[in-house]
DNA sequence: CTACTTTAATCAGAGGATCTGACTAAAACA
DNA sequence: TGTTTTAGTCAGATCCTCTGATTAAAGTAG
């Protein structure tokens, strides 16, 4: 079986109950919008940086900042440093959703050790980061 | 790290590197339709078949298959088995991006094994296909 | 055999996510 | 100062995906 396919079905799977856990506790964001969120940094992070990391154009990042800046998720301040930019940061409102996220996380991960083994789990891991030293283009 | 995000890189430079190669030998296709496409089987597969292991409705699978079938990448016959169904085969045309497709693939994994080493290579796969056990909703 | 239920596929309509190209304004630089 | 780069936005288009309703064939219980 192709390696795509076999990294592709448990990384649809954490992303579907990451979000499933996050809308459950009564957020409402769509799988882009929770893709952009989850990489807005603890000070802020500049809109290209966001688009970026979440493998997106500025426009798309932009539309989606817009959408979880109306839903109280986001709001956009002006970047001391720099006039043409300004800091995405996130807002206490959302911030309430992390520790959820984290948990269900932490739940899957469990629930993934008990089922290959904690050795193999240390293993996976490994493998992975070595891989995104050469598949992730940023970086 | 987060596993979630250790599992998206790898998997989406697969997606982005097998779609770029058969795109750029001459096929236009679009990841959404390359999804369907390379999910039909050799004897042909009904639609609601494809929707599944694709993971869309199967009014979205429908739409796919509409655009590979005007594209010439994919055909339907009735089935002979069942009056409502009809059966949907890759032709000709588009059997000759598979080896493409392949190929790519193996190269690959080639250059991960040549970064992460045989054995590591070998574990990753085993933990990949336990986990699938888990977390892929169609087995 | 008939009536009900399920299954395969499609039609209609809508919303979401993403892109390319063009633009404005501020910053950096020569 | 004048040119080039960078941050972000606007406009328009396309692609992907869904929900709900419909048609037709198949399966099933009496």
């Amino acid at each position: 079986m192709n390696i795509g396919l076999l990294l592709f079905i448990p990384n649809r799977y954490v992303e579907n109950r990451m979000l499933a856990a996050v809308v459950n506790a009564g957020f409402e964001v769509t799988q882009a919008q929770a893709r952009v969120l989850m990489r807005v940094g603890p000070q802020g992070s500049r809109l290209t940086e966001l688009a970026e990391a979440a493998q997106v154009t500025k426009q798309t990042a932009g539309f989606l900042v817009d959408q979880l800046e109306q839903a109280g998720y986001l709001e956009r301040v002006p970047d001391p440093s720099d006039g043409r930019a300004r800091l995405v940061r996130v807002t206490r409102k959302a911030m309430a959703a992390v520790p959820i996220a984290n948990e269900e996380m932490a739940r899957m991960e469990e629930e993934w050790e008990q089922h290959i083994g904690k050795r193999r789990m240390t293993q996976l891991r490994e493998a992975l980061e070595m891989l995104g030293e050469i598949t992730d283009p940023y970086r």
